[in-house]
DNA sequence: AATGAATGAGATTTCATTCAT
DNA sequence: CATGAATGAAATCTCATTCAT
C-alpha cells in the first residue's frame, strides 16, 4: 500500500522541483539553450545526479511539459464558461513564452518522428486528447445554454478552439502588441453566430448580466 | 567595375536549388537531423563550398522558409474565396510537415531570442504581416460579398484564421485521422455566423451562386 | 569474538550467486557490455548492496573467473588421457564463448598493467601456473605410457598445449564452421610424432582396437 | 586515373601517422587507458580534427590493427622457413604486448557480438584467413621438402600454429621468464615428428644444410 | 546487509564554422 | 566558385564508486 519508502516522497519532491526550474529555466533562456548541463547546474546537481531522476534528458523535458500540462488543466478544470477558459489558458501561455515555443518544438518533433519518438508521440497524443476532451465539455457547455450552434460537433469545435490558442500564441509573441481581448472577442463573436445578438459568453471575464 | 551577369544568374540558380534540396529534405528526415553537412552532401557540395552561397547554416534555413513562403503566397494570390484559401493552405502544408515543424520551431526561436536571433524575428515579423494582410483581403472580399459580419475587423479574423491554419496543422500531423475537410465546415460555418443559412462559402471548392 | 557462522555462510552463498549470474551474463551479451549495474539488476541488487560483497568491480570479474577456473580444473582433474582433457576443456570453452574473452581481455589487462593491475597479475600467474601443472601432470602421463617423446620437457609441452588451447579458441569463435575434431586429430598426430603408428590418444574418445 | 587532388596524398600520410602513433601508445599505455582523446592529443590534433580522417573510434582501432598486419605480412612473406617464420612474428609481438592484448581484445569483442559490430567482424575474419594462408603456404613448403608428415593437412596445422603464437604470447607477457627459444625448439620437433631425426627446421635462425 | 541518492571524471561524437589554397 | 583540412565548443550519457542511513 505505502510507497516503498521514506526517501522516495523526497524523490518525488525533487523531481518537481526539477520540472519547475526547468520549465522556469525555458522561459528565461529559451529553450534552445536550454542544456542538460545547464539546468543541472540551476538544480545544483551533478549531471550524473539529474539523470538518477530522469533517464535522459528527452524523457526529462516531457516530464516537464506534463507537469505544465497538469497545471494547465487544473487550472480551466471548474470552467464552465468558453471566453474564461480561453483567457486563463493564454493568460498563463502568455508568461510562459519559452514553455510554449519548447511545447511546438517538440510537438514538431514527435509529429515529424513518430518512429524514434514514440515517447514524444504518446505524449503529446494523450495531451491534446485529454485537451479536447476538456474543451469539448466547455463546448458542450456552451451549447446546452444556448450559446451555440447544437448542430456542431462540439469536439470538432473544440479542436478548432484549441488550434487558435496555440497559433494566436504564436503570433502574439513576435508582436506582443497584438491585442488579444480584442481576438478573444471576435472569437466569442463568431463562436456564438447568430444565437445571441450580446452572448455574455464574449465578454471575457464578464458577470453575465 | 560591376561583375559579369552571368555568374550572378548561376549563383541564384544554386540558391534556388540548395533551397529546394532542404525543403525537400526538412520532410524527408525531420528538422531536428537536417544538418548543414547533410544538405551540403545532398547538393553534392562541400561544407565549406555551400558557404560561400550562404553566410550561416541559420541564414540558409531563413532563405528557404522564405522560399516555401512565396511559393504559398503565389498560391492563394488569387483566390477571394475563404474555404478554398485555406484549403489550399491546408493541402500544401499537409505534404510538407517537416517545413510546417521547422517553421513553427524556428518562428518559436526567433520569438524567445529576440536580441540574439534579430535575422529570424525580423522574418517572422514580416512573414505575419503579409500573411495577415493575405488573409485580411479574403476576408474582407467575404464581407463585401455578405457572407460574413461586416462589423468585425477583418484583420482580427484573419489573425484567428491563420492561428487555426498554424495550430490544425500540429494535431493533425499528430493524429492524420481527424477529418480536416470536416474541419473546414464547421469552421466555415461559425465563420458565416446567422447572415446567410447555407452560404457558399462553406462548400469547400464550390462555386459560388 | 568471531563472528556468527550464519551471515557468513550467506555470504558465500550470496558471493557464489553473483558470480554465476556474472558468468552467465557475459555469456549472454558479451563483456564489452557487461557492466556493474548490470549485474547488480540481475542479481536483484542495488550497486551498493553489491559492493557490499565485493571491493570493486574489478574484483568482482577476477572472482567470477576465478570460479570458473574451479569449476574447469575440476572437470579435468582425473582425467589423465591428452585429447580427451583437451577435448573436454574446449567443449565447456564452446559453451562460454563470453568469459573466454572475458579471461582473454583481463589477461591482456594485466600483462599489459603490470603496475595499476597487481591483483590482475597475481591473478593470471596463478591460473598459468595451476594450469600448466594440470597439464604437465596429463604430458608426463603420456610419456610414462610410451605415447609421447620422453626427451621432451613435459612442462614445455604443456605450455604450447596451453597456447593452442587458447588460441584455437579465438579462430573458432570467429569462425565456428572450423572443425576442432579434425584439429584435435591433427595435434594428436604430432604430438604422438613418431612414437606410436595409431597411438590410441589420437582418437578422440575412440575405443581402442 | 589520378586520384582527385594533390592534398589526398597528405591525408594517406596522416593517416599513417596517426596509425603508427596509435599503435606505439598502446604499448607504451595499455589498451585500456588508450582513448580516442589522448591519441588525438598525441598526434597534435583537435578530437574532431581526428575524426575527419577516422569516422569513428572503433574503426580507427581497426584500422591500426590492420596497418600491424599489413607490416607484420611483409616480415614473414619471404620466410619459407617455418621456425623463422614463427620466430620472426613472435619477436615483434614481443615487442608491442600492448597491440597483441588490442588484437585479442577487439577480436573477442567481434566474436562476441556479430550483430552489432560486423566491421570487426570482418576485419578478424580476413584477418585469420589471411594469416592462416600465409602459414599453410611455409607449412606445404616444409612439407615438399620432407621435414613434415605429408599426410596431415597444412591448413589444420597451419590454424594450430597461428593459435600457438596467440596463445603463447600471452602467457608469456604474464611471465617473460620463459623461455621461448626453448618453445620453439620443442614445437618443431613436434612438428617434425618422425620424419627427421635432426630436421634442420627446428633449429631456429639455423642454414639449412 | 542493503539502499537511495549523488558524484566526478571522462567517453565518444556532432556540428557549424574557419582558413589557406 | 569550391575544396580539404582542421577546429572549438558543446552535447548527452556511462559507469564505477561513495556516503549517510
Amino acid at each position: 500500500m505505502s510507497p516503498p519508502r521514506g526517501p522516495y516522497a523526497k524523490t518525488a519532491d525533487i523531481r518537481e522541483t526539477v520540472l519547475d526550474t526547468t520549465l522556469r529555466m525555458v522561459d528565461e533562456i529559451g529553450y534552445e539553450d536550454l542544456t542538460f548541463t545547464a539546468v543541472a547546474k540551476e538544480c545544483g546537481m551533478s549531471k550524473a545526479g539529474l539523470l538518477y531522476h530522469f533517464d535522459s534528458w528527452h524523457e526529462l523535458l516531457l516530464a516537464a511539459l506534463e507537469r505544465r500540462r497538469n497545471l494547465d488543466a487544473d487550472r480551466i478544470a471548474n470552467t464552465p464558461n468558453l471566453s474564461d477558459a480561453f483567457a486563463l489558458t493564454f493568460e498563463h501561455n502568455s508568461q510562459v513564452p519559452g514553455a510554449v515555443a519548447l511545447f511546438t518544438a517538440m510537438a514538431g518533433h514527435a509529429a515529424a518522428s513518430p518512429k524514434t519518438d514514440s515517447a514524444g508521440r504518446q505524449f503529446f497524443e494523450r495531451h491534446y486528447q485529454e485537451a479536447t476532451a476538456e474543451f469539448t465539455r466547455i463546448v458542450s457547455s456552451e451549447q446546452e445554454r444556448g450559446l451555440m450552434d447544437p448542430d456542431v460537433d462540439p469536439k470538432t469545435v473544440a479542436r478548432i478552439l484549441l488550434a487558435v490558442s496555440d497559433g494566436l500564441q504564436i503570433q502574439w509573441l513576435l508582436d506582443p502588441g497584438i491585442g488579444m481581448a480584442e481576438h478573444f472577442k471576435v472569437l466569442g463573436k463568431l463562436m456564438a453566430g447568430g444565437f445571441r445578438e450580446n452572448p455574455p459568453a464574449v465578454e471575457i471575464r464578464a458577470e453575465p448580466g
